[in-house]
DNA sequence: AAATTTCTTGCAGAAACTGCAAGATCGCTT
DNA sequence: AAGCGATCTTGCAGTTTCTGCAAGAAATTT
């Protein structure tokens, strides 16, 4: 007998997983962004999230882990959206729409992202791990792009597009989650590619 | 009464800890290139060097700083000769000017850098600590272009050409260590910067 | 040469992280 | 409903990373 739902059906296993994972990850960053990131230890995670320490690193590879939490779902969906894109679209607007999906889920976890970026900017060693700056996700982007740009490995330009988009959208996230009332982290996206294809234009200093 | 030189006068002990500093991270690249970071103590490196571990600590943090090196000073160079560029050259022209010289010491330690990249992309977790991947010198360099263009911080212009000249010029030295016989690295971020300054035009498939 | 500063080192200890094996839980089969 | 296999949690023991402290060695200054 299946438990009811046919399409979406975790099981109660799955989600205790995703549920401690998630207690995991919101303890750790409440904890860091009180006391910062040294001043708390993995005990105190853990005891937050009320697992023992040895769980905690059944689910993260160390401490940091649990704060930036785990995105590679993210960019495996993130690279498939990117190969569905018709290839005469330029690369930068192809970019721009398969960061779409993305977007929204950062948009609808939004107190969770500000706080994350707080303590990421608070203790800059979490940055780079963040959204494109993990290394594999622009490997594989890259690796896309080179396909769709029709230019073997060694051009570059499929590596400086990539690094260059994630720098974009890092900057736009730290932008968003540092003023609440600001504009949406869609449109601070928007415009960063849309400097970033007219070449970095220096604007009116209004 | 002073030591003779006026101007460049190390001393026998500043000397002795550049020397004991480069043969920290010479020996740990060395050994992370034969076996693997995880494969690597601080105790074997310490040993490989000729000091005691609790000497490692004094030099560097961590046992991942060793591996980077330090390039604070880089930093403050790169952002004196930015603001030292006069104000009407273009963001990006006045940002490739002031790498010249970064570059340039760059170049002269090719080998250590060729090593040092080889272990980076071998070890991803490292890779972020790179050149501009620095958040401070980011933020440093970051005031400087808002001051250069005259706009307030919280325009994110400043922000998003300096995380993406940073990124491109973490590509431009990823390939030139890659490629020892391929072009030469200011040839490389000249190309990477053209492209930027471009609005990232697709390359025609050579 | 004596005094001062700076660097090195060992020691003790906290915290991060891993492998292993026992026990609990879940999901499926009969 | 009972049982079986797979998965998850946990404790334990052990290694490694990293820090504070204080004593000793070396260089610099007076």
């Amino acid at each position: 007998m299946h438990t009811g739902e046919t399409e979406s059906a975790p099981g109660r296993r799955d989600r205790r997983k995703r549920r401690t994972r998630a207690a995991l990850t919101g303890a750790a960053l409440r904890l860091v962004a009180e006391r910062g990131l040294a001043q708390v230890t993995v005990e105190e995670i853990s005891e937050a999230a009320g697992v023992s320490p040895r769980t905690f690193f059944n689910y993260f590879a160390c401490k940091d882990d649990a704060l930036v939490g785990d995105h590679a779902g993210d960019a495996a969906r993130l690279v498939a959206r990117l190969a569905a894109v018709p290839p005469e679209v330029p690369v930068l607007t192809a970019l721009r729409a398969a960061l779409d999906e993305v977007i929204d889920e950062v948009r609808t976890e939004r107190e969770l992202w500000c706080l994350r970026m707080e303590v990421v900017t608070r203790n800059p060693v979490l940055l780079p791990r963040l959204v494109a700056g993990n290394v594999e996700t622009e490997r594989a982007i890259a690796e896309v792009v080179a396909a769709r740009v029709g230019v073997d490995p060694d051009h570059g330009y499929p590596a400086l597009v990539t690094a260059v988009a994630g720098a974009a959208v890092r900057t736009a996230m730290t932008r968003w989650a540092a003023h609440p009332d600001g504009p949406d982290l869609a449109d601070l996206v928007d415009e960063a590619f849309a400097a970033l294809a007219a070449g970095l234009p220096q604007p009116d200093p209004t």
